[in-house]
RNA sequence: GCCGAAGUGGCGGAAUGGUAGACGCAACGGACUUAAAAUCCGUCGGUAAGCAAUUACCGUGGGGGUUCGAGUCCCCCCUUCGGCACCA
């Protein structure tokens, strides 16, 4: 999950130390200590257990962190503060609230610096966690601390085993052989993330793919409800079609074509079966089964070479590197079953073996890719779809007549498409079917630092362990290497490893894999809602009541993976009873990067890291709240500037000393009935505010509050029912600061839950409105007139503006237009 | 290559089709101060004219279009960022 782990800061930045030394500020430490505690202390944001299900509730979700050693990074605290703007928001408008924080804490990162250091990784993650919890409190996020996860507890991970085990009953996960990336010279398995250009990145060792058993999640099985229910999410657009492009549904058909000479068929998808008359030849995965079956005796060396080479290459070799078409005759043919013609078959690798069938028609006048391969080697090229007369390209995708395609001919795509479809069923040589993109998902890793699968082997077999021993917890180990074999580190625990299978008594051994970092993170978001609970994963009651996530803030980088797994698991467990809705997040927000002042990614090599808690303590945790929301809207990418801290954290300074005398300390309110003016400006500001959190526009709610702060320090008096709404709109952007001032003006209890102040329209109302006159749609004057004038009236006076008199002379007037409260335009030539 | 998002002052950014540049930063001028910091007041897109108030023209990546009126809507192009990458 969030992981800013590669952009540490390890000495604080110079620059910013040597700064402002001399900036006089309002006692901000003071007073952000004083409020933290008092919130600690009188729980202020504990949501009970059982709330008043009668009140409305929102559930405000942040993708918790992975607690690197490095600490809080400034990217945790954006999205942070966005939802707890939101939370703090949403308290005062009287919604029950959740809004919990947790660790995200298994993972690779713990477990290599145990290898380094001896560390067990249960004491450095206990630190690390600490460390986070500690810096997010500093910010004055409120969080139900009661409601914490942790992702390496046995009791949290114990549900994560758990819902492995309702996957595992459901037939949704099953071992296959799958290849990992083997290091002979590291003794252990890498991730792709690891390998570089098919050596180890660390040490620069090769790399080789290996089959091995492995645990895989039967996603596929899903994908059409993933696909569909995408439609009924509040996510931006641009990550649905990111979802809908990785799930990539496709129909067409699969058939057959009979290899001449063999009692054999070769079975192909296409989404264009109406191009079977342009079918020259047939290409297979080098893999596919049938290749060592037909080659025939002349081609034989020419096919194994071929073959072996292929499977040498990885994955990203056979798609990066390989941008030049290769490929090897079988000297075998088949028949064309829509025009009996002989059509040779060949191997290649840019036919995939893990899609479709592992075979495909080639098609060259309809498919680029067809078409370059035929072009290589000199295959026949017959166009069945008519391009237009002036195509000027090779292979031709779009829509057309049919041509040289027998009982095809004259139909358009779709209606060829439906009509081939149609010969092919009858005919007995295939069907329609639908496709997908989405693969299953691998499920293991050989780490030690991940849950243990709750499976022993008797005999070879797999089976579950009885769910009442549950939690499986990790064995203690002091050695974390690697195995030196493609077994994970737990194997090393022979003693945890072998044991006996409770049912039957048999000598039984352990799953020596763990599962990745993304199953704890796939159901987290439902521990908060019960998060004590030691019968169920979450009580029903409460999980009706809390789900789904009502607003789910994060970055980017998850868009996919994270996203997609949890919302699969979601839909198994939905489907098991356990969880009421069919989606997971109804509304999803990725917060936009921030990047160092020097416009670059943040990294330490790149020097420009910046780290909270230097700002907190130079301008406080407020300043660093209300800077990353100033800093412009939450989805975009932005650089950082010290210099709008010091801008925000004046405003802040002006605030205090639009309430607090600076010398005496004395709050400033009086009991005065405040003027018109005043009455309307902090209407206008509660009704901007509120609009613009309810639109996550924080930036310009920031602004407004600025303009306020600036007009009303010219005020000879502060009345107090100007100012309390004021602090009260401020809260959740500066809450310290927000809460002393709340103090201040004599209110015993916190203002986390007053009432958000109403505003009200009639003093919104202007008596008079300044309008622009444009003569043929440029501006020539402005003018001051009553709201309620005429448009004859307004239309006169604009008439009358001496700079308009000027424009108009020696014009005729054609068209006279009035925008009510807002511009006057007049035609004239 | 395909899909998606975005291009506005020196900088971050504001603008229901209706006065482009709110707010903040930086810069410059002034007040306070022995001095500096902090604070306060003011100027601040470009060009030209004027002592001046001001006025004219240009200006939201480029080119067309719709409209009384376009940063905003439509078409084409360029650039940047993000994702996918032989998925038949």
């Amino acid at each position: 999950m969030a992981n800013y782990a590669l952009s540490v800061p390890k000495k604080p930045n110079i620059h910013l130390v040597a700064n402002n030394t001399a900036m006089a500020s309002y006692p901000f430490s003071e007073i952000e200590i004083k409020w933290q505690s008092y919130w600690q202390t009188h729980k202020t944001f504990r949501t009970p257990e059982e709330v008043d299900t009668s009140k409305p509730k929102y559930y405000v979700l942040d993708m918790f962190p992975y607690p690197s050693g490095a600490g809080l990074h400034v990217g945790h605290p954006e999205g942070y503060t966005a939802t707890d703007i939101t939370a703090r928001y949403k308290r005062m408008k009287g919604f029950n609230v959740l809004h919990p924080m947790g660790w995200d804490a298994f993972g690779l990162p713990a477990e290599q610096y145990a290898i380094k250091t001896g560390t067990h990784p249960v004491a450095t993650t206990a630190q690390n966690i600490t460390r986070f919890r500690k810096q997010l409190q500093s910010l004055g996020f409120s969080y139900d601390w009661e409601r914490e996860v942790d992702t390496t507890d046995p009791k949290y991970y114990r549900w994560t085993q758990w819902i492995f085990a309702k996957l595992y009953e459901a037939g949704l996960a099953y071992v296959a052989e799958v290849p990992v990336n083997w290091c002979e010279a590291l003794g252990t398995v890498l991730s792709n993330e690891e390998v570089v250009d098919g050596k180890s990145e660390v040490g620069g060792f090769p790399v080789v793919r290996r089959p091995m058993k492995q645990w895989m999640m039967k996603i596929t099985a899903y994908a059409e409800r993933l696909l569909e229910d995408l439609d009924t999410l509040d996510w931006p657009e641009s990550l649905k079609t990111m979802q809908r492009n990785w799930i990539g549904r496709s129909e067409g058909a699969e058939f057959e074509f009979v290899v001449e000479g063999h009692d054999a068929a070769i079975r192909v998808y296409s989404t264009r079966p109406d191009t079977i008359f342009g079918a020259t030849f047939m290409v297979l995965a080098p893999e596919h089964p049938l290749v060592v079956q037909i080659m025939t005796p002349d081609q034989k060396n020419a096919v194994q070479a071929y073959r072996e080479a292929a499977a040498r290459k990885s994955d990203l070799e056979r798609t990066e590197l390989a941008k030049e078409k290769t490929g090897v005759w079988t000297g075998a043919y088949a028949i064309n079953p829509a025009n009996e013609e002989r059509i040779p078959i060949w191997i290649a690798d840019y036919v995939l073996a893990t899609y479709g069938t592992g075979a495909i028609m080639a098609v060259p006048a309809q498919d680029e890719r067809d078409w370059e391969f035929a072009e290589l080697f000199g295959l026949p090229i017959v166009r069945t779809v008519q391009p237009p007369a002036n195509f000027k390209g090779m292979a031709y995708l779009g829509d057309g007549p049919a041509i040289n395609s027998g009982f095809l001919n004259g139909l358009d795509v779709k209606e060829a498409k439906a009509k081939a479809i149609q010969w092919v069923e009858e005919m007995g040589i295939g069907t329609k079917k639908t496709n997908f993109k989405l693969r299953d998902w691998l499920f293991s890793r050989q780490r030690y630092w991940g849950e243990p699968f709750p499976i022993i082997y008797v005999e070879g077999e797999p089976k579950l362990i009885p769910l009442n021993e549950l939690p499986l917890v990790l064995p203690e180990m002091e050695d974390f290497k690697p195995s030196g074999t493609p077994e994970g580190p737990l194997s090393k625990a022979t003693e945890w490893v072998h044991t006996t299978d409770p049912e039957t008594g048999k000598p039984a051994i352990r799953e020596t894999n763990t599962m990745p970092q993304w199953a704890g993170s796939c159901w987290y978001y439902l521990r908060y809602i019960d998060v004590a609970n030691e019968h169920v994963l979450a009580d029903i009651d409460k999980l009706r009541y809390w789900l789904p996530v009502d607003l789910y803030v994060g970055g980017a980088e998850h868009a996919v993976l994270h996203l997609l797994y949890a919302r699969f698991w979601h839909k198994v467990l939905y489907d098991l009873g356990v969880v009421p809705t069919k989606e997971p997040f109804q509304k999803l927000v990725n917060q936009g990067m921030i990047l160092g002042e020097n416009n670059q990614k943040m990294s330490k090599s790149r020097g420009n890291v910046i780290n909270p808690d230097d700002i907190v303590q130079e301008y406080g945790a407020d300043s660093l709240r209300l800077y990353e929301m100033f800093m412009g809207p939450l989805e975009q990418m932005k650089p950082w500037s010290m210099n709008g801290v010091a801008g925000v954290h004046r405003f802040l300074n002006r605030a205090w000393r639009l309430l607090v005398d600076e010398k005496s300390g004395e709050v400033l309110v009086s009991e005065d009935e405040p003027t018109d003016v005043q009455w309307k400006e902090i209407h206008r500001l509660i009704k901007k505010v509120g609009e613009d959190i309810e639109a996550m526009r924080y930036n310009t709610a920031i602004a407004a509050m600025m303009e306020f702060v600036n007009v009303a320090l010219q005020w000879e008096n502060r009345p107090r029912n100007v100012m309390e709404p004021f602090a009260l709109v401020l809260s959740p952007y500066a809450p310290h600061l927000a809460e002393e001032l709340w103090r201040k003006m004599g209110h015993a209890d916190t203002l986390a839950y007053e009432p958000w102040p109403e505003y009200n329209e009639t003093y919104l109302q202007e008596n008079t409105v300044e309008i622009a006159v444009q003569i043929n749609g440029k501006l020539r004057a402005t003018m001051t007139i009553p709201v309620e004038a005429p448009k004859d009236e307004v239309l006169t006076l604009a008439k009358v503006q001496p700079n308009v008199q000027l424009h108009l002379e020696g014009k005729t007037i054609r068209k006279e237009i009035y925008v009510h409260g807002k511009i006057v335009n007049i035609v004239a030539n």
